[in-house]
DNA sequence: TTGCTCCTCACGTCACGTGAGGTGGC
DNA sequence: TTGCTCCTCACGTCACGTGAGGTGGC
């Protein structure tokens, strides 16, 4: 039960010092599990170099703002926690920044009925991007959260936007998106370089693909046509990745992702809507052009 | 005491109805002083349309993220809380965007020494500014944080600026600069309109002045000598202006803000003495050629 | 009487801070 | 014994949420 002392453990005022903790917030994180230390015979607490180094981290985290509980995810999975919480501060910092937005313009006119509905909009995007984190976690759900936080922009106005919410909010609340093991991996894996900077240049080019199909097909022919041809490949039909697309589309299929979930979402959102027609037009000149469905 | 039951008046459930709170966040509101119900005879809470409104706006300061003493302030000082509470919650964004991207490293890289060396410097710069805001209330103060702001960006390296530091702190929390209120309203008058745009703009033209003397008396002549004539006539050495120069050096000069303040500044950051420095030498410039000293 | 509204406690949350009162080691 | 360290309660903070237990009005 006792270990033995060792010649570097030390009490708690030197541990204090060192992580530049105060006792209070040490016996905090005891408390909470986040160090675990020794127990002496006259009941004083003995922690170890290592005690002191965790703590110190502990301490770099809470200013960088993070809960008890969030720190023990990022001891328990060092790398994907992180990642989460940072890409979840992400979002609650584009909130705060339009939150300040509204309070000096509040400030500026007095006018309480343009802050009422600008928070209202605000807090509909975020609670759709929320549940897409809270739905997808991981490097998918990151991605999918800088894909739609494009389109949520806008405030409501009719009730039928109102009603799209509604439907938007209870998928995602319900939905349950399980990929066996090593094709999440592989989805994750596929999704991790896609930041904010990489989701702009994808909806750029995209852009420029369904405001001129035929030019962006004349400058990308070479590219394209080895696309196609590799989606047609022995290679690529038995490689993960088709397994992956095949996956992603059965469970999308089960889910009501397509018949839910994305009507939903084009109705709350004209730019959204107008992105999916955009994209259905390029599509009919891409398949006319290279054939075949897919 | 009691007063007269009026057609309009409702209950606490009508209340929250109209104004989207839950009961008890408007007990909370009424034990915080934000509204002051009447009580019917048989102790029923009893609401006017104004209690009402009064809520709404409480509703829409809270989910800006005011806090409820801040909410008083707003209400017993319209204008010039809302200005404060905006001009602060910019400070804490910035300082919030700079910890995320100290955690976003931190998540790609697992380097804890280096997300703790930027905290520190973040921690160092934030509590100058709050300072500064505290030291000096109003627009000016708004000024001050987003003048000195610009060269707290640096991480400290010697005892040197840690002790400049600890200068700066000290004569922060220690100097009262009160002005005549006349004077009060005129400073914070001229310094309204100094946003963090215009705050940009000074120091570009500065850094031009500074960088090129005589090339920027070269193009603004005219108006430089129209200011110098001005600064030298009757009609100027009897306006409040005048008075608020001289007010302002003669406290600056009792505070020590010249002879302890900015050299703490300077010593503490190697950025702002530079700019002093420029500063002078395009001083010693201006004086040759339009002479005399002020 | 039933069902609904209203009221006032009291305790919980989160990350600690601030004592109070008592013990251990030199 | 003195002075310092260590310990464990207990209560406070902030903006409420969640009952519990009791009353008023129809």
């Amino acid at each position: 039960m006792m270990k033995p002392w060792e010649v570097n453990d030390m009490l708690i005022n030197e541990l204090c010092r060192r992580c530049g903790l105060t006792k209070k917030a040490v016996e905090y994180y005891i408390e909470q599990g986040l160090v675990r230390p020794g127990a002496m015979g006259n009941g004083y607490r003995e922690f170890t170099p290592a005690d002191a180094e965790r703590l110190e981290r502990v301490a770099v985290l809470r200013r960088l703002g993070l809960s008890a509980a969030e720190i023990r995810r990022c001891f328990a999975e060092p790398h994907t926690a992180m990642q989460d919480i940072a890409a979840r501060r992400s979002m609650e910092l584009d909130a705060a920044r339009e939150r300040q937005r509204l309070l000096k313009a509040l400030a500026d006119t007095g006018d309480y009925a343009a802050a009422r509905s600008g928070l209202a909009a605000l807090e509909r995007r975020q609670s759709i991007l929320e549940r897409l984190l809270s739905a997808f976690p991981g490097p998918y759900g990151r991605y999918l959260s800088l894909h739609f936080g494009r389109f949520l922009t806008e405030p409501i106005q009719s009730d039928v936007q109102l009603a799209a919410f509604e439907r938007v909010t209870a998928f995602l609340d319900n939905v349950n998106f399980h990929l066996p093991e090593e094709l999440q991996a592989l989805l994750d894996e596929s999704a991790v370089a896609m930041d904010a900077e990489f989701v702009e240049s994808l909806h750029a080019s995209m852009e420029h693909a369904v405001s001129d199909p035929c030019g962006y097909i004349a400058e990308n022919r070479e590219q394209l046509e080895a696309y196609m041809a590799y989606t047609q490949s022995g290679e690529y039909l038995s490689s993960p990745a088709y397994r992956l697309k095949q996956a992603l589309m059965q469970l999308s299929c089960w889910n009501g992702y397509y018949e839910e979930f994305i009507p939903a979402m084009a109705e709350l959102s004209p730019a959204y809507r107008e992105y999916r027609e955009g994209l259905a037009r390029a599509d009919e000149v891409f398949r006319s052009e290279f054939g075949g469905p897919d």
